[in-house]
RNA sequence: AGAGGCGUGGCAGAGUGGUCGAAUGCGGUGGUCUUGAAAACCAUUGUACCGCGAGGUACCGGGGGUUCGAAUCCCUCCGCCUCUGCCA
């Protein structure tokens, strides 16, 4: 979330970025924030004071009870009992500002960045870059969720016996060749320097909130209701909560993560007859990297993090576009993200496989995440992450894009992770 | 899951109603000494909020309560340990 200081020092910076985001009365917005942090200003200035006469009125009778003055000390008393009502109810008053602030900032969403071009929807995304040609296929060629049923090697229907639809079950060769992408991410990405981590793919409230999916996107997260707990969206969740609550030392940073996990989202609204196959499910796998950079580096990072996502889509050899999001298809917490897509040939479809955002402080803030500066203050840091690669649209290219007479040819980097080099 | 025990500063570990933000040790930082290092000695060493400042307030797992006053007593939730049960 939002610092209120800096809603103060900057708000004319804050409110057009609202409004770029298409948040009308952003200025009412922030000025809400402003006064509700003024109102917990001054509550709390009189209930400290308060609390101080208290405290000092505490030690006095404690004194005159040693001497064993007791009836001066009940004399003493009759004040305290007025302050001890007072203080109540100013305490009351300052866990309401408190919270009634608490949960405006968690209903503002960030503050896009300059170079985030303003629109309203995906059609308005960016396009920055373009790598790869598209296959030259032949005229009977077919989309993935045909060659998957020839192949037989992943199955829709099982997965709507045991669970429900979106929750496909791979087969086979099918099976081998999502392990053969997963583990060719993690080692790509061991080796751009990113230490890995397995972690819960089950978080509770706290982690939720502390990445900005609660209360945002409650409804889209799987809900464990006898645990109060949630299956987690992305990797992003369990890796960057990892650092909540954390002060690091410098000499800790850069932090950098990779993990796989599986991805549980429920995608409540957003089906339709577009959506099929691998396109889009409620359960799928995924490598996600995470870093924590000091604010100034983080840009950089952010380049990184985006070099290693081109690098892997090129060993795939599947043409693939970047993406500058607009500023209508930011995600909430957001800065700046950049989105990749691959081109699968036989839907004639780009499919969105990554996305890499900066997040800046907003995250950080809700995490309670900083670092010891050189002058050994507290720092806020910033935490970026990019999914890297999210694994059934590569495989729908790669299953249409490869497709031949004889089988699916398997991209040479992945043949020493497959062990084949055709599903036929 | 049942019974019992426990949760204190970076770590270890005192503290069972007042002067305790908290002894002591270790670790960290700065200094003295030394050619340098070690040892020794001295000093310093949590986080957040409010305030121009002096300073004030809060925090001893979380929340609530009793009391003039709570790390200390009570309730509740969470977590950890031991034993019993179950189990990959």
């Amino acid at each position: 979330m939002l610092q209120v200081a800096n809603i103060i020092a900057e708000k004319e910076r804050f409110i057009k970025g609202l409004e770029k985001r298409g948040i009308a009365d952003a200025e009412a917005l922030l000025n809400e924030v402003i006064a509700l942090d003024d109102d917990r200003k001054k509550t709390q200035q009189q209930l400290d004071t308060n609390l101080s006469e208290a405290n000092s009125i505490s030690k006095q009778i404690g004194a005159l009870m040693k001497e064993g003055k007791r009836g001066e000390a009940e004399v003493v008393k009759s004040r305290t009992a007025e302050l001890k009502t007072l203080n109540k109810s100013l305490g009351e008053q300052l866990n309401d500002f408190q919270e009634r602030l608490k949960q405006a900032l968690y209903n503002i969403p960030n503050i896009p960045h300059d170079s985030v071009p303003v629109g309203k929807t995906d059609e308005d995304n960016e396009e920055i870059e373009r790598v790869g040609d598209f296959p030259q296929l032949a005229d009977n060629a077919q989309p993935h969720w045909d060659l998957i049923k020839k192949y037989d090697i992943i199955d829709f229907e099982l997965g709507i016996k045991i669970t429900g639809a979106g929750f496909p079950v791979y087969k086979g060769k099918g099976a081998r060749l999502q392990r053969a992408l997963v583990n060719f991410f993690l080692d790509e990405a061991v080796a751009a320097g990113y230490a890995e981590v397995q972690p819960p793919i089950v978080v509770n409230e706290a982690s939720g909130y502390g990445t900005g999916q609660l209360p945002d996107k409650e409804g889209q997260m799987y809900h464990i209701g006898s645990e109060n707990m949630y299956l987690i969206p992305t990797a992003e969740v369990p890796i960057t909560n990892l650092y909540r609550d954390v002060i690091l030392t410098e000499d800790a940073l850069p932090v950098r993560h990779a993990g796989f996990t599986p991805c549980f989202r429920r995608e409540a609204g957003s089906w339709g007859a577009h959506v099929r196959g691998l396109n889009r499910l409620h359960q799928f796998d995924k490598v996600e990297i995470v870093q924590i950079r000091k604010p100034e580096e983080s840009y950089d990072a952010l380049q990184e993090m985006c070099d290693h996502v081109s690098r892997i889509l090129t060993k795939l050899e599947l043409p693939f576009r970047k993406l500058r999001l607009c500023s209508g298809d930011l995600g909430f917490t957001s800065v700046l993200t950049f989105d990749y897509e691959v081109y699968s040939a036989a839907q004639e479809k780009w499919l969105e496989v990554s996305s890499v955002s900066n997040f800046e402080t907003f995250q950080a803030n809700r995490l309670k995440l900083r670092y010891k500066d050189e002058n050994k203050k507290s720092v806020l840091l910033h935490t970026l992450n990019g999914s890297a690669l999210a694994l059934p649209r590569i495989m729908a290219a790669i299953l249409e894009n490869n497709q031949t007479e004889g089988g699916i040819k398997i991209p040479e980097v992945l043949i020493p992770y497959t062990g084949f080099d055709l599903i036929d």
